[in-house]
DNA sequence: CTGCTAGCATA
DNA sequence: GTATGCTAGCAGA
């Protein structure tokens, strides 16, 4: 870009690349993180963003104008840690060896040197982009210069301000001088952070508008305001980048001193090998072998690490563990050891495998390396992608795939993994599929023992008595944690090849708990494993989201927002956070006095739906706040979120569904979540619109009726409840005619709401506190219409009995397939603890048999549309309901042969329905 | 930056 | 009254 101008802000990225990277060193043991850092930051900058002239500029020693102003500036920032200061000389050497101009001016903040030259440019009719990794410098940004993070990705230019911020870069100044500045000690206004600041603009206008309007801003915060007034002032010139340098006096403008030379190899030759950047040398020196690692040493310094022996025995006496298992793990770096690998998982009965990837994301993370085991105690890992500096030559990621492809691919070769439906998705993002999936350990202990944690470390823990080390042992954990392709290999190979090593003797320490149980074995291999291979399908095939739908549903709900919000300042006489219930609080029961309806658990007033349901009766403002919540929800849960999930290789949003995390054997959907996706209201509803089939296909979708109140009647054996189900009738409206001893023909529509309350409240558990409550009656009136049910349906009565009775006796209750669901609290003698299991164990059967029915019906369906040959898909599950995305062609088949299929999985002593809707979005199809 | 609370979307 | 997951605000690092 001829009329470009590219500045580097240094100092920012300097302690940034700092604490993003690990702690490396050369082999003389000096740090070479944030040099290796900031290497890579200004190389991928000069090809991404070709500019005419360019700077990297770092600050001077020596005080600047802001320390005379105010000698606090900067004054609680820590010393510079000696790690890094040992890099800084290094780094402007590095710089210069790339060919970068670097500017250093005394007396000068590197800030006010880039926005000086950023004004220049501008007057010179040049674009600036301003790489750098501090929201000050946001205040320079016009339609001129853009801002650039290269750690985030993000590109910030007026919109993109705006956006992130809230305000224009204009009013940036004035927003950082109300929140103030932590990091260099610059106060602002008490209490006044980014949501207040941006509430404050909005209002006044201005920096001196706020000031202006200072006495009419109440509360606490309002008083900060007042007592930080003659502070601003000069906290905004602190805050302000100048723009005004005498560059000049230094020699400094935009010509051909800022224009990059080219890069010395001489000078970076020697600079890696210096500072033992074994990876660039070989790259720059053309010699593929310079500084790998010779292959014995890691061999030797792996094998045999972490000798402990697994105390298996003490917590297996079964014999099934031999009780001490030596670990031998082997990392694997050339095609002979590939190759006697492949041979000996060939003759396995059964091999465990893990992979090690870039990201926990399944549809984007990349294979960084495998593990295999299939011997207690042996294991390798083959790395395929480590690339920190001085990582040895790996076997190519391509290379090994093709070569494992023919066993990973092959049905016959059976494997065991920890949840093998992640694994599965990083071989497909390869293109490879995995097959031969016999066992998963996650699904053994969930089926085992569904209470209780899944993760390895704490399997291992229970199962082996062993202690693993962990992810976070190895990659950090928060903004501090690094990919695992920069993990030395080493390291590594003691992490992931001990995973498949687990892996396997969990299967080996679980399995026979599972296998010897009839029941148990059922659940595992007909329903779980099966549907994990279905659930990675579904996942995968995704949802085709409208996105410019959602978006312009955005923005209509923004500017009714924007609306609610004014009108609720004027009710309340002041502008507060609506999303804040806290300050919602004060205002309702402390400004305005209205009254306490409930208290949250932790004491404070509640604001929730139902009290501002009660207070709209009386007052105002509680309606506003009750249509701002509805609407603010669906904007940041759904319309802001979902177009932000779209995946931008297939344009679809691919959630992932959790087998192993709910207690009742019902999936979990996340990242997002499409088990929430509003129904409720018209408004709501809207969203579903954005969920489309593409073209030429249609939504199919179908769902359970009733299914746990038929369940209810199945287990029951309750012979009026099963008599309504058998004749097919409106099970609340026969109910009701039991309940209120009428015919079936008088019943009114408010005897039948009051009937689906109790049947609702049933399969919950109910007491006659929470009925009443739910109806808005007298305790004494809820009482009278449960006893007058168990009365009418003694059959119900008896199984609440026998589950209770049951899950006090045994610690769990069962669903109809046999799943055990575990009651941790059901003997609790925690008054409260132990009446919430037994609601739970009642509740728990039906749940959990309607999660095993549809579990049931995604398996037939999946091998319908496979052994027809089908091109419809299974797009998304939500507990009671299947969504297909069907070709027009195949829509009639589906219409009527997937209501059969769920129908027909199970024989109950009540039929099973499930009704069919059909459309080009989801909300047409219901 | 992390963990907590309040609130709310679904079945 | 059962089972989940996600967002925003906020307090204490």
């Amino acid at each position: 870009m001829q009329n470009t101008l590219l500045l580097v802000d240094g100092s920012s990225y300097l302690y940034r690349a700092f604490h993003a990277m690990p702690d490396l060193r050369n082999p003389q043991g000096e740090p070479t993180g944030a040099i290796y850092g900031m290497i890579n930051m200004l190389r991928r900058l000069r090809s991404d963003y070709p500019a005419a002239y360019m700077a990297c500029v770092f600050d001077a020693k020596g005080k600047t104008f802001r320390d005379d102003l105010y000698p606090e500036y900067k004054a609680q920032r820590a010393a510079m840690p000696d790690d890094l200061r040992l890099q800084i000389e290094p780094i402007h050497e590095a710089v210069k060896a790339m060919g970068w101009p670097i500017l250093m001016v005394e007396g000068v903040e590197a800030d006010d040197v880039i926005g000086t030259l950023a004004v220049e440019a501008t007057a010179r009719g040049l674009n600036t982009i301003v790489s750098t990794g501090d929201k000050d410098l946001a205040q320079l940004v016009n339609p001129h210069v853009t801002l650039i993070n290269t750690m985030s990705n993000e590109k910030l230019d007026e919109a993109g301000v705006l956006t992130k911020f809230g305000v224009p870069p204009e009013r940036i100044i004035d927003y950082l001088t109300l929140i103030g500045d932590t990091v260099d000690n610059v106060p602002g206004v008490t209490k006044c952070g980014p949501k207040t600041a941006v509430k404050w603009l909005a209002e006044y206008d201005s920096l001196d508008g706020v000031i202006a309007n200072a006495d009419k801003i109440k509360g606490v915060v309002g008083d900060n305001l007042r007592a930080a007034l003659d502070w601003l002032p000069q906290g905004r010139v602190l805050i302000t980048v100048k723009t005004d340098c005498d560059l000049s006096a230094h020699h400094i403008s935009i010509d051909e001193s800022l224009v990059a030379k080219e890069e010395s190899k001489e000078a970076m030759l020697a600079f890696y090998k210096r500072y033992g950047f074994k990876t660039w040398l070989r790259e720059l020196s053309g010699d593929a072998t310079a500084g790998a690692t010779p292959l014995s040493s890691i061999a030797k310094a792996t094998a045999g690490s972490g000798n402990t022996p697994a105390q298996a025995g003490l917590f297996n006496d079964d014999g099934a563990i031999p009780a001490t298992v030596i670990s031998n793990y082997e990392t694997v770096l050339t095609e002979a050891q590939l190759d006697a690998w492949i041979a000996r998982i060939n003759a396995a009965s059964l091999t465990a495998v893990d992979t090690e990837t870039t990201s926990l994301e399944p549809m984007t993370a990349q294979l960084v390396g495998i593990s295999l085991c299939c011997e207690a105690g042996h294991a390798c890992y083959i790395p395929v992608a480590h690339q920190y500096a001085d990582a040895p030559a790996q076997l190519s990621r391509a290379s090994v795939l093709e070569k494992l492809r023919p066993w990973l691919e092959d049905d016959s070769k059976a494997k065991v993994g920890q949840n093998l439906k992640y694994d599965t998705h990083i071989f497909a993002n390869h293109g490879v599929a995995l097959r031969g999936i016999v066992h998963d350990t996650l699904l053994e202990s969930y089926v085992f023992e569904s209470h209780k944690s899944h993760n390895m470390d704490s399997l291992a823990l229970r199962h082996l008595g062993k202690k693993t080390i962990s992810f976070e042992d190895v990659c950090g954990k928060g903004a501090a944690q690094i990919c695992f392709d920069q993990v030395e290999l080493q390291r590594a190979t003691d992490y992931a090849a001990e995973d498949a090593d687990i892996t396997l003797q969990l299967h080996l320490a679980m399995w026979p708990e599972i296998e010897t149980d009839a029941s148990l074995q059922r659940v595992y291999h007909d329903i779980e494993l099966p549907t994990s291979v279905v659930l990675q399908k579904i996942e995968r095939n995704g949802v085709l989201i409208n996105k410019d739908l959602l978006n312009a549903q955005s923005n209509e709900i923004g500017k009714r927002l924007l609306e609610l919000e004014q009108n609720a300042y004027e009710l309340a006489e002041q502008p507060f956070n609506l999303n804040s219930p806290k300050q919602l609080g004060e205002i309702f029961f402390g400004k305005l006095g209205l009254p306490v309806v409930k208290k949250t658990p932790s004491g404070a007033p509640s604001t929730d739906e139902e009290v501002l349901q009660k207070l709209a009766e009386d007052y105002p403002l509680p309606k506003v706040l009750l249509e701002y919540r509805g609407l603010a929800k669906l904007k940041s849960t759904y319309t802001d979120k979902l177009p932000k999930m779209v995946n931008a290789q297939t344009g679809r949003v691919h959630t992932n569904y959790a087998q192993a995390v709910a207690v009742t054997g019902r999936l979990a959907s996340n990242d997002p979540n499409l088990q929430n996706i509003p129904v409720r209201t018209a408004e709501g509803r809207r969203i579903r619109e954005a969920f489309v089939a593409a073209p030429e296909h249609v939504i199919i979708s179908a769902d359970y009726s009733q299914i746990e109140l038929r369940i209810m009647a199945h287990i029951s054996g309750d012979a009026s409840l099963l008599k309504a189900f058998a004749d097919g009738e409106d099970v609340h409206k026969a109910t009701a005619a039991e309940i209120f001893g009428v015919a079936l023909d008088d019943v009114t529509s408010e005897q039948r709401r009051y009937a689906k309350v109790i049947n609702f409240g049933l399969i919950y558990g109910m007491s006659a506190f929470g009925l009443a409550s739910n109806l808005g009656i007298e305790r004494a009136a809820a009482q009278s219409y449960i006893d007058k049910y168990f009365q009418r349906y003694p059959g119900v009565a008896q199984y609440m009995a026998d589950t209770r009775t049951k899950a006090k006796a045994h610690g769990y209750v069962e669903t109809v397939f046999g799943r055990r669901l575990w009651l941790a609290e059901i003997n609790s003698p925690n008054g409260p603890r132990r009446q919430g299991a037994e609601r739970a164990a009642i509740n728990a059967p039906m749940q959990g048999t309607a999660a095993d029915l549809i579990k049931l019906a995604m398996i037939a369906v999946q091998n319908w549309l496979e052994n027809d040959h089908l091109q419809s898909k299974m797009i998304m599950q939500v507990h009671d309901e299947l969504v297909l995305e069907v070709p027009e062609s195949e829509l009639e088949l589906v219409r009527k042969k997937l209501p059969e299929l769920m129908a027909n999985v199970a024989q109950l002593h009540v039929p099973l329905l499930a009704e069919v809707g059909i459309g080009k979005n989801w909300e047409e199809a219901h």
